[in-house]
DNA sequence: CATCTAATTAGATTATAATCTAATTAGATA
DNA sequence: TATCTAATTAGATTATAATCTAATTAGATG
């Protein structure tokens, strides 16, 4: 149901804490005891609230040693700025709109605990969740070299050249001559 | 502060029952009892949902006779949608920024019970407050004719053609050949 | 494998928010 | 002015949500 994933998108940023963490993660990412100290609340308080965000699909996470860094997912917070517009407006038209819970599960699935990609997924709407996962990070109206590409993969998986085809083939970004960059329209599965 | 009113901006739509009060609106301003009745609520429920949307300044509210009709600011909820993406880059730049609270007082001191306006305010960001009150109900991207913009300040106060002069003035409104079309650039006091 | 660091979960507490019924207010009209 | 209609306010109840401390888990590294 379209007015639940709106009404908790909202109640999520409707919360002062959660602003605040979405605005320090606009200056990038950091760890969650950062915040805290940034904050003056303790650990476990923003698990919580990375949590909620997280379920929302605002922000994502990358580990590096120990330490897990929070990003903000910019693109989610365009989408759904757009979608306040639409209140009321709902069609339910695409067979794979799919809402954050279910995201959630595929990603938990494929991806292992460093954030590795397991497998490509067969069925063609949990490789669209996937492929969404993988291309959040790259700007939006930026072009990347190939390389660029390979190395940002590579992250998620060593077969680099398959995943960058699926980038093109479900149009998760554009080539053209050598340069690499994102689809602006984003609505894959919303 | 500018956070404060993002959050509350957020919290208010991030209810179930305030987003279907939005999409009712959607399709044209009802009265209490309408919206109570199709939402399967009791009209003090109602109230209290209300009253936090017009705290909010996302709806507003015309009298006919016994009857309240609350209608949908649009142009607030378009407001907001950007808002979301300039979260953290907060500058207070506009010494006329104003919060819905402020808006909130000087539109009761200004205007009597029935929604008539009592005088024109001297003051300047007093006089925008209610200026961008009156053009409220009118459409963005919709031409006027001189006739119908006097019919509509009329609803508010006897001196049709000072008001219109100022909607021009403080740039509310274009006029072009004889027709008068809202400014779609609505920032004013924000 | 013992230990360190960072994050999360469990459980309790406190604060907010949504909703109802009953009472009240405000305006319209016979 | 008495009465009707619609909206709001008061007060109580119940449901959600935010935060803390203490305990636990997951990875990294000597």
């Amino acid at each position: 149901m379209q007015l639940n994933r709106i009404v908790n998108f909202h109640k999520t940023i409707g919360d002062k804490t959660r602003i605040q963490i979405i605005a320090l993660l606009k200056d990038g990412p950091l760890h969650g005891q950062a915040i805290a100290g940034k904050l003056g609340l303790t650990p476990p308080t923003i698990s919580y609230h990375i949590t909620k965000l997280r379920e929302n699909d605002i922000i994502f996470q990358r580990r590096d040693k120990n330490t897990i860094y929070f990003h903000l997912n910019e693109k989610k917070l365009e989408l759904m700025a757009q979608a306040i517009l639409m209140i009321g407006g709902e069609k339910e038209l695409d067979p794979f709109k799919v809402d954050d819970v279910e995201k959630y599960k595929v990603i938990q699935n494929f991806l292992d605990a460093d954030g590795k990609l397991k497998t490509i997924p067969a069925q063609r709407k949990k490789k669209l969740i996937i492929l969404e996962h993988l291309v959040k990070g790259l700007e939006k109206g930026r072009t990347y070299s190939e390389i660029e590409i390979n190395e940002h993969i590579k992250q998620f998986h060593e077969d680099y050249a398959t995943i960058r085809r699926e980038f093109i083939i479900c149009q998760f970004m554009f080539r053209q001559n050598g340069e690499y960059e994102l689809n602006p329209k984003e609505m894959w599965l919303i």
